[in-house]
DNA sequence: GTAGAACTTGACGTAGCGTCAAGGTCAAGC
DNA sequence: GCTTGACCTTGACGCTACGTCAAGTTCTAC
C-alpha cells in the first residue's frame, strides 16, 4: 500500500519537487524505489512527512526539524530554542519599524520645509526650522535608537549643545584659522566628544574605528550641501573636515 | 581627492567586499578606475553610500535602494511601502510566535503524561485525560489558530462532540460493519462536517483539496498509535480509515 | 502503436554578500 | 634589484528551501 510522489504530495498538501528536496537532504527519504526509479511512499512517511510540514509551518528550518526526528532533540526543547529566536526577531523587527516610521517623519518633513522655501522665499525663522530639521537628521543618521528614547528636555539639551558646536565652528571658520591652530583643534576635541555620546555609532561604541568615523563624516559635511549649511557653507565646512581629519589623524 | 577601496569601507564601515558587490549590480560604481583595474572612490561616491547604507540598515533592498537613489520613488513613498511590508512580517512572526507557544504547552503536557503512564500504570481517569490530550493534539494538527480562539465553553462543545465522533466510529467498528456500508458512510459524512469547523485546514478552507485531505488523515489515524487510540485500536483506525476513503471518493 | 501524463536527474535562480583561491600590483626595506 | 607583505583584481562556491525549466525515460490508456 504505497503512493507514487505526486499522490503523497497531494495528500499532504505540498509538492513533489518539495519531496525530491526532502529525499536529496535526507529528511525524508522514499520507503521504496522502483526499478524505474521511481519514488514510493507508505503510510510511515506519509505520517512523517505531516510531523515535517507541521514543524515547518511553526518555521522550524529542516535540520533543526531533522534533529527532532531523529529523537536528538526533544522536541519542546527545539522548540523553546526557536521560540527564543522569534522573539529577537521581533525585537529587531519592532525597531527598524520604529526607524522607519521616523524617517518617514523626517523626510516628509524636510520636503515640505524645501518646497515651502522655493514658494515663500527664506526668513531666519524659517532658517532655523531648517538647521533643526537637519541637526535631527543629523543625529539620526548617526545612530537612532537612541534619539526615539530621549526626554524632551535631553533632546532640547542636545540640540543646544549642537547648536554651540555649530556656532563655534562658523566663527573659528570665519576669523580665518588654520584647521590645523589650537582654535580648531580644541573645535573638533569637542565635536568628537558630541559624537561619543551617541551610541550605536562607532564613536560611541567600544572598539569602534572613530578615527575613519570622523573623518567620513567631515567628507560627508563638505559633500552634502544639508550639512554644510549648519557649519557656514561649503567653506566653513572643508575647514570643519580638515580640522577633524588633522585632529583625528593626531589623536585617534 | 580620493580612496581605495578599503579606504573607503573604513570610513563608511562597511567591507570592501560589499563595495565590490555594489559595483556589480550598478548601484555604487567607483568614480574612477585605474589602469591598473583598481576601483578609486571620492566624495560624492562616499556620500552616496552613506545613503545606501542608511536605507540598508532600515530594511530596503538593493534594487528599492537604487530606485530612490535614481529619483524613480521618492523616499517617503518607498519606506511607506517597506513600512507595511514589515508589519505584514510583524503580523506573521506574532502568529507563529503563538502557534509555538501553545505547541510547547501541548508537547510538555502530552511528555508529562506519558511518563506518567510508564511510572505509576493506567488507569481510567488518566486514559480519559490522555484521549482528551490526543484530542486537543488532533484539533491542534488540524489548524491551531483557530484552536486559540475559541473560549472555553466553546472548546467544551468541541471536545463533546469530538468524543461522541470517537464513540460512535468505535461501535461501529466493534459491530462489525463494513467500511462502505450505509452506517459507516453516515459515519464519514460526519466526520468530514466536523473536519469542516477547523479553518486553515484544507476541509475548512473554501477551494481546498478535502479528498486527498480527508484519506492522508485516514492514513494517518492508522500509522499513529497516539490517533489509533481515538477510534478504538487499530482496527478501529483501520475500519476509520477505509470509511473515509470509500466516502472520500464517492462524493468529494 | 502512440499520445499524453507522470517520472527521472541536472542545473539555474533567489538576496546579499562571506569566504576561499589564484594571481597581479605597489610601497618599503635590504 | 630583489624580497616581503599588504592590497588589489576576477572567478566561483555557499547559504534557505525549494520553484522552475529542460531533456530524456516510463507508465497508462485508447
Amino acid at each position: 500500500m504505497d503512493w507514487s510522489i505526486q499522490e503523497i504530495a497531494k495528500l499532504a498538501g505540498t509538492t513533489s519537487r518539495t519531496l525530491r528536496h526532502y529525499d536529496d537532504v535526507g529528511l525524508l527519504p522514499p520507503s521504496r524505489i522502483g526499478g524505474n526509479g521511481y519514488r514510493y511512499y507508505d503510510r510511515t512517511a506519509l505520517v512523517r512527512l505531516q510531523r515535517i510540514l507541521l514543524l515547518r509551518d511553526l518555521g522550524l528550518g529542516l535540520p533543526a526539524i531533522a534533529d527532532v526526528l531523529a529523537g536528538q532533540t526533544g522536541e519542546a526543547r527545539a522548540l523553546e530554542g526557536h521560540l527564543a529566536w522569534l522573539r529577537h526577531e521581533q525585537d529587531r523587527l519592532a525597531r527598524q519599524v520604529a526607524s522607519v516610521e521616523r524617517t518617514i517623519e523626517a523626510v516628509g518633513g524636510g520636503e515640505e520645509i524645501m518646497a515651502k522655501d522655493m514658494l515663500d522665499g527664506f526668513d531666519h525663522t524659517e532658517y532655523r526650522e531648517e538647521v533643526e530639521e537637519r541637526w535631527g537628521a543629523d543625529a539620526y543618521t548617526a545612530g537612532d535608537r537612541w534619539w526615539r528614547g530621549m526626554r524632551d528636555d535631553e533632546r532640547a539639551a542636545w540640540k543646544e549643545r549642537s547648536e554651540a558646536l555649530g556656532r563655534d565652528w562658523t566663527a573659528a571658520a570665519e576669523s580665518g584659522a588654520a584647521p590645523d591652530s589650537a582654535e580648531a583643534q580644541v573645535l573638533a576635541k569637542r565635536h568628537v566628544e558630541w559624537l561619543t555620546g551617541i551610541p550605536g555609532t562607532p564613536a560611541g561604541t567600544p572598539g569602534g574605528d572613530v578615527a575613519a568615523y570622523v573623518i567620513g563624516l567631515g567628507e560627508m559635511y563638505v559633500a552634502d550641501p544639508r550639512f554644510a549649511a549648519n557649519y557656514g557653507g561649503e567653506r566653513g565646512a572643508t575647514f570643519v573636515r580638515d580640522a577633524l581629519r588633522v585632529y583625528a589623524e593626531a589623536n585617534l
